[in-house]
DNA sequence: CGACCAACATTGGTTGTGCCAACAGTTGGT
DNA sequence: ACCAACTGTTGGCACAACCAATGTTGGTCG
């Protein structure tokens, strides 16, 4: 595109402005992912949350991530076969697989924690450290807003 | 999903908020472009850039708004056939089409406008209008370092 | 002048992602 | 015994972004 003469009522917009951020954003990450062997963003999202809570049922990593079931099923699939987790029938209910984190998985995730990490950092570059917590903040209380989540650094009384 | 497990590391990082609040504003936006009779967002990007300077072709409106050629034929086939614009051969370079914004067009614009513009409000609902003007000037700069765009409000000195 | 390359609009196709529908197996409650 | 709800899986749809090939026209350079 031609960002020099982008239209000056579009650039105003914070929805405009929201989306060309963020799709900066995923490029980033995207490409650090792509370069550490994964190609969706998804996977990322899924070994963080299997990692922040022990062993779980793939429709509640799911609900947890915002990833549909049948999306679910194909990542795990995935990162089982790569050896990242594991699948087993869970015994006390058994219509649920729990799927649990392995040594080799985690190390991966901490490869791509690096990387994403890193994307924030680029992403952020040309604000201050206080301007970054102010952006965050305001984020989140959009976010909060319109979804009910509690996002973090809300709990200030 | 369910908001209120999603996982704590995900929820810091800037790209998963800014990710959050873009699909927040686009399903805010989306809905109101839908009751208006448009399924597309590339509809306003277009309509707005046509307004904002003259007759020009396709393939600066497709630069302008970071829109594909393909995808820019199929907006002003459907935009024409709707009455919003016209789409002439242009006589001093018979490449190119010049496209026109007609009196109906402009009409359905400021219609398509209002909605925009109201969504914005509602998406930055929970946030004060100094809080915006921070938020937009922050995200302004993002974008600016990332695209070399040169963002209104940057013009200070 | 002719040869060549760049730009234009159009058609058609590919990819990635989110979402929905149906299915069989399972659980818990009434 | 029945029924509603849940689980994992498969398959498909819709939408947006993107890419490739085509026929045409403009401009440039030898």
């Amino acid at each position: 595109m031609d960002p020099l003469n982008t239209p000056v009522r579009l650039r105003g917009h914070a929805t405009w402005l929201l989306g060309q951020a963020s799709t900066q954003g995923h490029r980033l990450i995207g490409e650090r992912m792509h370069a550490a062997g994964v190609t969706s963003r998804s996977y990322y999202s899924l070994l963080v949350a299997l990692a922040e809570s022990g062993p779980t049922s793939q429709a509640d990593l799911g609900r947890r991530i915002g990833l549909d079931r049948s999306d679910v099923t194909a990542v795990v699939t995935d990162l089982e076969e790569r050896g990242c987790l594991e699948r087993t029938p869970d015994p006390a209910d058994r219509r649920r697989n729990l799927v649990k984190i392995t040594d080799s998985g985690a190390k991966f995730l901490a490869e791509l924690d690096k990387e994403v990490v890193a994307a924030q950092a680029a992403l952020l570059e040309p604000l201050s450290p206080e301007e970054r917590d102010v952006l965050l903040g305001m984020l989140g209380r959009i976010v909060e807003h319109h979804t009910g989540l509690r996002v973090s650094g809300t709990e200030e009384r």
